[in-house]
DNA sequence: AGAAAAAAGTGATAAATATCACACAACATG
DNA sequence: CATGTTGTGTGATATTTATCACTTTTTTCT
């Protein structure tokens, strides 16, 4: 991260890593389905895990992507719709922890864990109101820009040369997150290249210039614990 | 609404309507703005109350629509972001009831009360991904079909002609919810009218065939809870 | 190292959206 | 009821985005 720390529920994630059980996704393999019920609560060990909404061909909307130290699954108190709703998908060989969540539930009477959910539901809803205007507003570039900015303060870190995103993503799955095409985020991020506002090395994305791609979006004000990609 | 009844903070309405100060705003007045400090919690009497996002140039994002008993502003039992971030904006004459966060606060130690805030939270949070998808997958179409179809289960009341929508919506106020132009909006709508999948009668909006609406998205296991515009 | 698979790049074209510039309708109000 | 004001409808055009059909490059896997 770039400065600021962010919110992170440490009394949960260190619930779930010491009663719950060990399990390993190699690269592509679903951890959860839409339709299946929603009874488990995750932390990610190591890897990466996309929370996908699902759309029949083939299409896709990545709306999270976690590393280590985010949870994940039956994060919900009260709000049981028996179904997660969305996927999640290892986007790397992959280690989680998981608690049903019967044997989690028992520990919600500890206030320091309920707040630490409450919180988390919080913050997840402002940064998706936060996404929803800069996905909507500024087209697709914009979609783009506000992706990149997401990456860079979840996974970024300050080099001499940028602002380092340190995860790889093809051109599908920035689409994905982007809800556009693959062709279209090839000529996107080519422009951006050109423009020196980021450069691709090794696949990895560095970023050169974040107030260029802020003003894509319009963002000053931008808030660091509701600008993130996961 | 059509069917299922939905969530409604009871406790808390009830709560806010007893203790609060009544507040009357007339058509297109702001309630409170982006920057205002976040300290005040309100519940919609009569009338209906816009939350945006907002855009510098004039453009804005409309977030939720509210309604009678709708509660809304500072929402967040925790995450005090300082700032509301949004702005909240009469649509029409507008009769609201507000508590300071401070007054509120000393009624947290209430289950009922605590525990429907965590609900609102929660549902709030599977409302802005639910949307996310609709508004970014299938174009402006598909936001517009998405925002109708949210508008028919939050507004809706069916009558022998079909879904007739009771709050009447502008051209502009459309575009706004939907992330596009005014003039789109206009002509997406006169084509579904063509289709006859609507009508619009003295300005108000009836569905007549929901169906093929929810076709454009690709909505079948479509959530009521999950899909409504506030 | 060589073959196969996956991802990236790109031109051509089609389709969707936005923009501009008005005409016209409806509505509110003094 | 005359008159601003606000909202709607629409053509023409520009811009953006998606789609298709490939080629080239990079990665993966024996």
């Amino acid at each position: 991260m770039i400065g600021d720390t962010i919110f992170k529920p440490i009394n949960v994630i260190d619930l779930i890593r010491q009663y719950g059980e060990r399990l390993t996704f190699s690269k592509n393999e679903y951890i959860y389905l839409p339709d299946d019920k929603e009874n488990t609560i995750f932390v990610v060990d190591s890897g990466e895990v996309f929370i996908s909404k699902m759309q029949e061909e083939g299409k896709e909307l990545i709306l999270k992507l976690l590393g280590r130290d985010s949870i994940f699954g039956a994060t919900r108190l009260y709000v049981k719709s028996n179904e997660y709703g969305t996927y999640a998908k290892a986007k790397s060989d992959t280690v989680i922890k998981s608690l049903s969540w019967t044997q989690f539930n028992a520990y919600l009477d500890e206030p320091q864990i309920k707040n630490e959910m409450i919180q988390f539901i919080e913050i997840e809803s402002e940064r998706y109101a936060t996404k929803m205007r800069d996905m909507l507003m500024h087209g697709k570039n914009g979609a783009l820009a506000g992706t990149l900015i997401r990456l860079s303060n979840s996974y970024g870190e300050q080099t001499a040369d940028g602002i380092f995103i340190k995860t790889k993503l093809t051109n599908q799955e920035l689409a994905n997150m982007c809800g556009t095409t693959r062709e279209g985020i090839n000529r996107a991020l080519n422009i951006l290249k050109e423009e020196s506002l980021i450069s691709i090395e090794n696949k990895f994305i560095i970023i050169h210039d974040l107030s260029s791609l802020r003003r894509i979006i319009r963002c000053e004000r931008c808030s660091i614990e509701f600008c993130q990609v996961y």
